[in-house]
DNA sequence: TGTACATCAGTGAACGCGCGTTCACTGATGTAC
DNA sequence: TGTACATCAGTGAACGCGCGTTCACTGATGTAC
């Protein structure tokens, strides 16, 4: 039956909120219509009234879905602060709420050329944010060092995932975190 | 028809190397029984010959597939020339023939227990094979280190290949490596 | 304000397709004599 | 060494199943009067 255009709107973003977490969770490739409808309270045939295929869905998804990072940066209160929320336990058993570079690294790299361009994005939206938070000027070392701990925060999240070993998968996450933070201080005079 | 025992044996081998290729390629969801048949010059049926099920062929796979990277290291002839081709567009651009720690990482995540146990070992071998390459002792701060410089690489090779972006990606490649290589000569009395 | 009706968001059965898996069959291998 | 035959690696048709997608239908919404 019909909804109210409220209702119809709501609907829309619960299903892109569904997609969002269902992706970072089992990866592009094995999610299906169905349970992104499901997971959205509604049933497959309602997806095809607000996107024209699964890959429109997947276009729409990832079209802010880059951005979460970067808006995390953005308020938290320090490099530390942030340091900790991404290298967390927390953090790494929580795909579905967590960085979406980390959980979909691996998976853009086999995407379209437009989810390719969303997620290059959303990493400089990040290298920005960083850069801004770790309170250096935009100088060419500012950014290389912001490109680097990035980096090896990506890394750190995707190994401690995979190896699915806890004394292995907290080592790494800590031995990045201290890291890190010895770096960031250093390049504050 | 019936093949000799070495055409079985090479074509069971050829199958593994078919699907290892592929897996690193398409990620583990997106690879069918049929295409890695193909790939090692075989029906679907088959593999069925040499393998319990498609998950039996996975498992068969990553028994082996996440010791490459240590394997790399140990052919290496010092850090610094592991690190230009661990950090090179060629690497970045051919993920099938490259680290499977990078290439699926995230997968692994998804994966079941005993996959992620292959990666756990495969990424402890890294870390010994790089210790050594780098020449350092075997103290804690060693292994801090390596730890830290293999996060960093993993994750520069994974942003590398999901922005699809040239520029960036060439950016991201050669500030991890630069910071890398001034990081283990400094490691280095 | 109240009423009749056109609109349209959502439902769920149905479709074709590709996948993993099975199995009867083929014919070269390799062994028994 | 030569021959007859049992073995078995590989083939390809067939199967059931789950998927993406379509579409006739439903009934609440919201508008025209």
């Amino acid at each position: 039956m019909k909804v109210s255009k409220e209702t119809a709107a709501a609907n829309r973003a619960a299903l892109l909120s569904a997609s969002g977490t269902l992706y970072r969770q089992k990866g592009f490739a094995s999610v299906t219509i169905a349970e992104v409808g499901a997971a959205a309270g509604l049933t497959h045939g309602a997806l095809y009234g607000h996107f024209r295929s699964k890959e429109a869905l997947l276009l729409a998804t990832v079209g802010s879905l880059f951005d979460w990072t970067a808006e995390q940066v953005q308020e938290a209160p320090g490099v530390g602060a942030f340091l900790d929320l991404y290298l967390s336990r927390r953090h790494v058993d929580n795909p579905g709420a967590g960085c979406p570079l980390a959980a979909l690294g691996d998976d853009t790299a086999r995407a379209d050329r437009r989810v390719k361009a969303d997620f290059a994005r959303g990493l400089e939206r990040l290298i920005e944010a960083f850069s801004e938070l770790a309170g250096t000027s935009g100088g060419e070392s500012s950014r290389a060092a912001t490109v680097s701990a990035i980096a090896a925060m990506v890394g750190a999240v995707v190994l401690a995932r995979a190896t699915g070993d806890k004394k292995l998968g907290a080592e790494i996450l800590e031995t990045v975190r201290a890291g890190l933070a010895r770096s960031v201080e250093g390049h504050r005079p």
